[in-house]
DNA sequence: GAATGTGAATTTATTCACAGCA
DNA sequence: TGCTGTGAATAAATTCACATTC
């Protein structure tokens, strides 16, 4: 296998291995063996000569002249991804969207362990949402570094994402899925991915209003 | 102002606009009423020429050797945006993260008017969320002509998806806002963006997997 | 002098097209 | 023959750099 640096790999390819893996588990399930990049594009809608070069950032998985094996790709996939061990989730924000996904089960099945929950308002505190009791804000950054937190999900009010990712960052967390409608700086050494719905919404007006061509 | 055809418009600036536009306000909300795109841009943590280019597609809003007036930009960029008038949002899934949705009271303050809300299962059919009764989903079609809904939030299982978003197309629905955990193919004439919050899970446990270096 | 607007240069991503192998 | 893996060609996006205007 050649160099797997991540500069090696480029940024859009990633979000698509996560898609390529998810056709693939649907494919093992159904009981299909064995698979083409031409295939595999027309059910996702992408160039097949795409595919085969995503894959080739990480080693050759298949077969010339036959295609490739739907669960060796599995594995491959799953392991480029970093998702052959479990990952440590909490979320932050016992609001609408945070108590959503807490109650979520479609995480747990991909290996991610959602092992705490925080808020700020006393009202919430002690209650439960499917991933044991909210604790106090006050107790992140102890919980984060005791139980080696490697993600975390962001839901709170736009105002606080900034200063609780800072919290975050600090105690340790390198990884944050931010849910509050702010592009937040992410400092060193900290990933953000921004998840951002006004603006997906926003962008399909976009085009909506210039369907009348 | 030159053309504005959406050709003209990298897909990449229409997501960027939705940025600008929150900043934007942000600033007007602060009471500052000027802006160059250095600052724009250090703000947001981008290049202040790629925030002048994205302006430029849609015409010329600033003054050479001032910068931008807030006011102003932000007027432009709700237009671009078509933002200027309200856009009929229904939800279809009554789950966990359509109720989540339906409940959250930000898309109203952005001008899309959630109009109605369906389900499949008997059980939800008649609640309410904050958007109405849950209707049945045989209802969906008849709704989406008569009330002249322009963008459905689709939070059904990954198996009904496809056939929702089908039926969707079918009533003249032409945006999709996909929550389900499939890329859908989607129907000629409609535009389908996908949230997908497994495939950013994943996002980031490749990076945390390669951050030793 | 300061900051826009934009061609040109650069970088990044996609697609083509074919050599190489089962 | 059929399909992969990958250099080369193309297309798209970003950034530079500067003429232009206030």
């Amino acid at each position: 296998m050649r160099n797997v640096d991540k500069h090696d790999v480029p940024a859009v390819t990633v979000p698509r291995l996560a898609l390529y893996l998810r056709k693939l588990r649907e494919l093992r399930s159904r009981g299909v063996d064995r698979v083409s990049s031409k295939d595999l594009a027309e059910m996702i809608g992408l160039n097949a000569a795409q595919i085969r070069k995503d894959f080739s950032y990480f080693g050759e998985f298949g077969t010339r002249g036959v295609g490739y094996e739907v669960a060796r790709l599995v594995d491959e996939i799953t392991h480029c991804l970093g998702l052959d061990h479990s990952w440590n989730v909490i979320i932050v924000g016992a609001g609408l969207m945070g108590t959503a996904l807490a109650r979520y089960r479609g995480f747990a099945e991909q290996g991610f362990r959602l092992v705490g929950m925080f808020d700020s308002s006393a009202t919430v505190i002690g209650a439960s949402y499917g991933a044991g009791r909210v604790r106090g804000i006050a107790e992140l950054e102890g919980f984060c570094r005791e139980e080696k937190v490697d993600i975390a999900m962001v839901t709170v009010p736009a105002g606080e994402a900034e200063a609780t990712i800072g919290r975050l960052a600090a105690a340790g967390v390198h990884a944050v899925l931010n849910f509050a409608p702010v592009k937040v700086q992410a400092p060193d050494g900290v990933l953000v991915r921004q998840v951002d719905l006004s603006s997906e919404l926003m962008s399909l007006t976009f085009y909506l209003d210039r369907e009348l061509d």
